[in-house]
RNA sequence: GGGCGCGUAGCUCAGUGGGAGAGCACUCGCCUUACAAGCGAGGGGUCGUAGGUUCGAAACCUACCGCGCCCA
């Protein structure tokens, strides 16, 4: 299997240099790079041509392309060169996230293996040091984009740090903060211990996790009172429990004050109407400061926040306890209740959601800070009309309900982040508490000092569909290409990123969207349809496909499972099969080469055509209406499907098998002619997804310059031929049923038999002759001829077979009684329908009329079959 | 707990009122001058369960069972 049969064809008919098999390797580098080189992705603003534009959901510059990267790519690029195609100015603009924490951890990670922490470099060498890493091993998934073949303007990349975006990151902070929709406050958030940073409710993520559920008695005698908690280590930080006001068992309770256990503290028994009777013992205890719950049953009954433990979540209350982790915590002051014979009942362990960091995996700890909040009433409401009002369309539009339910009951955001990596927020403070926001090309005052946070990193994301473009300055780029025509994402970030584009994007650009349509898709999966995990080792890496069956076949295998809204899920043997397409797609080729396809000239005229080449034109035409409806409706899997099918079977195994013995004859021109367009056709309709080997294949079909700037296949409805379709119908359904005889009767391909063949008339397919006897390989009757079975086919064709009287009567019989029970219970259903009065008088005529037609058929299959059957000789 | 979605062939999925489909897998036969990464033929499904609507339900409605995702 090593040695590639690249001469194996007779060399006297030019294959174009094609060899055997197609090998991918040999063809993507040298392709993508002249694409690149000869600048076909290259955006230019000042075109005629109407604009289709595309940003990259910016990959993170830690990360490597993953089989999710893979499937956003193919369906951009797809759409990108569609696009192009199609005669649109197409601007595909890639680049890269800063990533905040993720960075920040790699970096960390590194400095840590010799002993260093960012404190020992300071905050100025720290980022520096951020900067020699990007430059050295950051952004390995940009070469990794090139060998999927996507087709981006690499002299547009962008880097949400880099000068022109950290400008407009600057800009719009400062508008929003006079805007008043940002603010600095108190607040109870999410906080990573690891980390050491604040998060946004979105970069938590709860799992169910095993914990325990404790029950403390506090107070004594008629006024104790039982807490259940899965945090008793939170107790230190008690300021209150709390009942339902109508809770009948606590009634006599309220407004009285119980001990706080192990600290001496009373607290007061306060009613609020958030607590739930039904959990537990129906009584809570508060601790406003550690969370977000008792955060607001505090602020409602104005109860002090006790702040117990400090940002690695080690206790800080004075006492026995000082010193421990929360997780050392919890079992000291568990025992220590115990001894007390406070503890009530004990549930362990007791499932419960958990809130992790969604970068580090830490159990989160809400906790009480100062912090930046991006106020999102306003932004949300926007963001949530131009929905509504169908500015902008999520595809699949099931998915919007989803999004309206984000965005109607939006939190505001917490935009600080305790990290050096990432933009610092511009806001300077005096000596005196002055507070000055400092725009882009302003300086604070002297001896103001800058607010040491960092904003996360979704705000510079957020800003990237026009940030990309040069905004705030008003570019070329901006006027061409802004709104954006698609965006291409996961369904998983609908709420990290998109609404926070169209949040963000509406309220910089005057109330314009950033883009017209969201394009979702499902997350990839394996073959079997489980989530992808390292731990399973069920992960696909890309790169490993791309290098053993090609990028299109990575890109094929990706696409054709991209049904809108759902999972995509994948297998190496789907992606064989893939490779298998572009395999017989370069053998079609190369055989079209071989027998003198060509592309010059105008087509010959209808009337000179085969009803083979008549066909297969017509044939086309119906496929370039479904690719482009399926492409309209964002509908990948059909596409693939469509355009599999057609090249397959309709071209391969029909067409091109149909129009050997034209093209081996002497009147072989309009067939090599058809056979020319319908490639081309083929390969240019392809290309979005396959865009490497329907390069290749077109160049050297079509001696053109590339196919990536060829025009996309239009319908032409004067091709369209309903008698030519009925005509093949025919003639395959011969053929079909010679070859089933056949391999019923165990009659080997090589074995030829002699047929004759009656009644093709019938069904104007007489002149095809010849063609059925070499598909069906039946010779001619000769002398001495005598038919020794007969294959009645539908519509009144019959095949007398000269099986040389060893003819497999059981066999045929078997085959004939199939047959049989097909046709009576084809029939008896017919029946039933017609039977019925109702169905007469209620059901369409058009319905009517094709039942009574199905049920004559069925009756005349019935006939020739019992003919058939009494023919048989018996046994 | 709230919301959304899904149960169709061995596997993964199309089909959304009128003849149960595809890819892969499987069985049988073939080195057939483009392709064995191939060609030809075939087997395989009470469409999750139970009711209902309808002349007619895989599809629409209700309940239940099972699974998944998002949010709290």
């Amino acid at each position: 299997m090593t040695e590639t049969t690249q001469h194996r064809t007779p060399d006297s008919r030019p294959t174009g240099g094609l060899s055997a098999q197609y090998q991918p390797g040999e063809v993507e580098q040298r392709r993508y790079e002249n694409w690149v080189s000869q600048g076909y992705f290259t955006a230019d603003p000042a075109s005629d041509k109407p604009p289709f534009s595309i940003v990259i959901p910016p990959p993170n510059v830690t990360g490597s392309l993953h089989v999710g990267h893979a499937l956003d790519h193919t369906i951009q690029d797809t759409l990108s060169r569609l696009k192009r195609m199609q005669g649109f100015e197409v601007l595909w603009l890639p680049g890269m996230d800063h990533a905040g924490i993720a960075t920040q951890n790699v970096v960390e990670r590194q400095l840590a293996a010799q002993q260093l922490s960012r404190h020992d470099l300071g905050r100025e060498k720290f980022v520096e040091k951020v900067w020699e890493w990007k430059a050295q091993s950051g952004g390995a998934i940009l070469g990794q984009m090139r060998r999927l073949g996507d087709s981006v303007d690499w002299s547009r990349e962008r880097f949400t740090m880099d000068e022109g975006l950290s400008r407009a990151v600057q800009t719009i902070f400062k508008r929003l903060y006079e805007d008043e929709l940002i603010y600095r406050a108190n607040r109870i958030i999410n906080w990573c211990p690891r980390c050491l940073t604040a998060l946004s409710d979105i970069e938590v993520e709860h799992t169910d996790d095993e914990g325990e559920l404790v029950s403390i008695r506090y107070g004594e005698g008629e006024n104790a009172i039982v807490v259940a908690t899965t945090r008793a280590e939170t107790m230190l930080g008690d300021t209150a429990v709390a009942v339902h006001p109508d809770d009948e068992r606590y009634k006599h309770l309220i407004g009285t004050e119980v001990e706080l256990p192990l600290t001496g503290r009373r607290i007061p028994i306060v009613a609020d109407e958030h607590v739930d009777p039904s959990f537990g013992t129906g009584a809570v205890k508060v601790t406003p400061a550690h969370d977000p719950n008792d955060f607001e049953i505090g602020q409602r009954h104005d109860l002090p926040s006790i702040t117990m433990m400090d940002e690695r979540a080690v206790v800080t209350v004075h006492g026995p306890f000082e010193g421990l982790d929360r997780y050392e915590a919890r079992p000291a002051i568990v025992a220590a209740l115990r001894e007390e014979g406070r503890i009530v009942a004990e549930k362990r362990p007791y499932v419960h959601s958990v809130g992790h960091c969604s970068r580090c995996k830490t159990t989160v700890e809400p906790r009480l800070s100062l912090q930046w909040f991006v106020n999102t009433g306003p932004l949300a409401k926007a963001a949530g009309d131009a929905v509504r009002d169908g500015r902008v369309s999520i595809e699949p539009a099931e998915l919007s309900k989803r999004y309206f339910a984000w965005v109607d009951n939006m939190h505001d955001w917490c935009i600080s982040r305790q990290l050096w990596w990432g933009h610092r927020i511009p806001v300077w403070y005096g000596p005196d508490g002055e507070v000055v926001c400092v725009g882009p090309d302003e300086e604070p005052p002297a001896g103001f000092t800058q607010d040491e946070d960092v904003l996360d990193t979704w705000f510079s994301s957020a800003l990237w569909p026009f940030s990309t473009m040069g905004w705030p300055e008003r570019t070329p780029e901006l006027e061409k290409f802004y709104p954006t025509s698609v965006l291409v994402t996961g369904y998983d970030i609908l709420f990290f990123w998109v609404a926070r584009m169209m949040m963000f994007g509406l309220y910089a650009m005057d109330d314009v969207q950033p883009f017209n349509v969201v394009n979702l898709h499902g997350m990839v999966r394996d073959g079997h349809g489980k989530k992808m995990s390292k731990s399973f080792g069920n992960v696909v890496d890309p790169l490993d496909w791309i290098e053993r069956y090609g990028a299109d076949a990575t890109r094929f295998t990706l696409a054709r499972g991209a049904n809108p809204g759902s999972d995509v899920p994948i297998s190496e043997e789907w992606c064989q099969g893939s490779r298998n397409f572009c395999n017989k797609l370069w053998n079609a080729t190369r055989f079209a080469l071989m027998n003198g396809a060509t592309v010059e000239g105008e087509l010959p005229p209808a009337e000179e055509l085969s009803a083979i080449d008549k066909w297969i034109l017509s044939r086309l035409q119906h496929v370039i209406g479904e690719v482009d409806e399926y492409f309209a409706t964002y509908e990948y899997a059909k596409v693939c499907d469509t355009l599999y099918h057609f090249a397959w079977d309709d071209v391969c195994d029909w067409y091109l098998e149909l129009s050997k013995p034209v093209l081996a004859g002497s009147e072989a021109a309009n067939s090599q002619r058809v056979l020319g367009h319908v490639l081309d056709q083929l390969l240019r309709l392809l290309h979005p997804v396959i865009p490497f080997v329907t390069e290749e294949l077109w160049v050297a079909l079509t001696g053109g310059e590339t196919v990536v700037k060829a025009q996309w296949p239009a319908i032409d409805k004067e091709l369209i031929d309903d008698a030519a379709e009925e005509e093949l119908a025919a003639l395959q359904k011969v053929v079909t049923e010679v070859r089933r005889f056949r391999s019923d009767q165990g009659l080997k391909p090589s074995q030829r038999v002699s047929a004759a063949l009656t009644g093709l008339g019938n069904v104007g397919i007489d002149t095809h002759e010849p063609l059925i006897r070499s598909l069906a390989r039946l010779d001619a009757p000769g002398d001495g001829f005598t038919a020794t079975a007969t294959l009645a086919v539908s519509g009144a064709i019959t095949v007398d077979l000269d099986t040389r009287g060893t003819i497999d009567v059981a066999a045929e019989r078997a085959r004939l009684e199939k047959d049989r029970t097909a046709a009576e219970k084809e029939a008896a259903q017919c029946r039933a329908k017609l039977g019925n009065e109702s169905f007469i008088g209620k059901a369409p005529e058009q319905v009517v009329t094709k039942i009574k037609d199905r049920l004559a058929t069925a009756e005349a299959d019935l006939t020739r079959i019992a003919a058939a059957l009494e023919a048989l000789p018996t046994a």
